[in-house]
DNA sequence: TGAGTTGTTGACTTTTCGGTCCCGAATACC
DNA sequence: GGTATTCGGGACCGAAAAGTCAACAACTCA
C-alpha cells in the first residue's frame, strides 16, 4: 500500500554477490556495490540496513548459487564411487583457475577475511564450511577406497580435504602458478590407484 | 653527518610486523602502525617511504622469524624420519591455535588478502610459499615411507602440503574451532601407520 | 480525488584513510 | 662556532569511506 520497489530485490542481492566475491569484503566499497547494482545509496541502505546485512545476504546467495552444487556433486549418487566425485569437485575448482577465472571461492575469501573480526560473518562460514564437510564425509562414506576406515577416521578426512579445498582456493585468488594448484590436483588423482589415502 | 635516527629501524620493523600480524595490511591503519611502532607520522614515511613498502619489509621479516624456522624444522636432519618432522610442523602450527592464538600465518593472510590485487606483495609470497614447498619436498625425501615415489609424485605431494598449511592457517584466523584443526591434524598422524599417503 | 505510506534520489555529514609539509631539534663537518 | 643536513613531531591535506536525511515520486485505499 505505498510505492513498490523499481528493482528487483533478489537480483540486487546476486549483484551484490558478484561484487563482493570479486572485490571481497573490505575491498568493496559503497560506490562500487552502488555500480554494480545498479541503484542508488538510499535505496541501499532502505532495502538492506548497511553493508555487513548486505554482505550476509550476499553470502548467503553463495551459498544457494555455488557451494550447494559442489556438495550437490559431492554427494551425486549418480556417480557411484565417492572417491571420483571429491577427485571431481578439485578438477572443477582448479579448472575454473584454468580458464582464468581467479576470483577464487567468497565463502574462502570471507573466512580468511571479515570471518577473523567479525563474529556473525564467522558463524555463517563456519555453517557453510560444515555443509561442505559433511559433503566431502559422504563421499568418502561411498568410496570403497575407504572403506575400512573408521567413523572417526573419514570425519578426519572429511576435515582435511576441506581444509583443502581451503587453501587451494586462496592459493587461486592468490595469482598461484596454475602448476602450483595443478599439482595438488595430480597428487589427489594419484590417490585413486593407491590404496588409503 | 645529520642528526642521528633515534628509533632501532630494525625493532620498528618488527614492531610493524606485529601490527601487521595482527590485524592484516588492509586492517592495519596508520595510526594502528604509529602506535605499535611508538613513532610519529613524518618518522615513518621518512624512513619507510609507504605503507606497503613497509609492509613488504614486515613480511620479509615474517620470513625470518616465522617461516625459516618452519622450513628449518622441516629440513632437521636430527629427525631422521622426514614424515615426523611434517607432522611436528603441523602439531606445532595447531598448537598455537590451542594455547589461544588466533592470529593465523601472516604469510597465509598475506596471501588471501593484498596478495590477490598487488602483484609485488603476491610476488614475494610465492617466493615464501615455494620456500615452504621446498621444505616439505626435503622432509617428503626423507620419509621411507615416501621412497616408492617419483620425484613428480613427491613435488605433487609438497605441493598438496603447502596447500593444506595453507588452509590450516586460514582456518585457524577465523575462528575455526578447535576440533575441525586437530581433526586436520589427526588425519594427518594416521598416516604415519599407513603405507603411502 | 486526496490522504497515507513507502521508495528514490542525491546532496550532505562525519570519520578515517594514506600521505605531505614545515618547523624546531640534533648531529657532523669545516 | 657556524653551516649543512637529516630527523622528529604534529598540523594539515584531499580523497574516500560508511551512513543519514529531506524533498520528491509513485503507489493503495477510502
Amino acid at each position: 500500500m505505498a510505492r513498490p520497489r523499481e528493482f528487483d530485490i533478489d537480483e540486487a542481492v546476486g549483484r551484490a554477490m558478484a561484487v563482493f566475491w570479486r572485490l571481497g569484503y573490505d575491498g568493496a566499497s559503497l560506490s562500487d556495490l552502488l555500480d554494480g547494482m545498479g541503484i542508488a545509496r538510499g535505496s541501499l541502505y532502505k532495502a538492506f540496513t548497511d553493508k555487513k546485512s548486505l554482505f550476509l545476504l550476499a553470502l548467503e546467495r553463495y551459498d544457494r548459487e555455488a557451494v550447494t552444487p559442489g556438495v550437490a556433486l559431492l554427494t551425486d549418487p549418480a556417480v557411484t564411487d565417492g572417491w571420483a566425485r571429491i577427485v571431481q569437485l578439485f578438477e572443477t575448482v582448479v579448472g575454473f583457475a584454468r580458464d582464468g577465472d581467479r576470483r577464487g571461492c567468497m565463502l574462502c575469501s570471507a573466512a580468511a577475511g571479515p570471518a577473523a573480526s567479525d563474529p556473525e560473518i564467522a558463524a555463517e562460514v563456519h555453517r557453510m564450511l560444515e555443509r561442505m564437510r559433511n559433503g566431502f564425509l559422504a563421499a568418502l562414506g561411498d568410496s570403497p577406497r575407504h572403506g575400512a576406515l573408521a567413523p572417526s577416521a573419514l570425519q578426519d578426512r572429511a576435515e582435511t580435504l576441506t581444509t583443502l579445498y581451503v587453501g587451494l582456493r586462496i592459493l587461486a585468488r592468490a595469482q598461484a602458478p596454475l602448476a602450483r594448484l595443478d599439482g595438488c590436483l595430480t597428487a589427489l588423482q594419484a590417490l585413486e590407484s593407491d590404496g588409503a589415502r
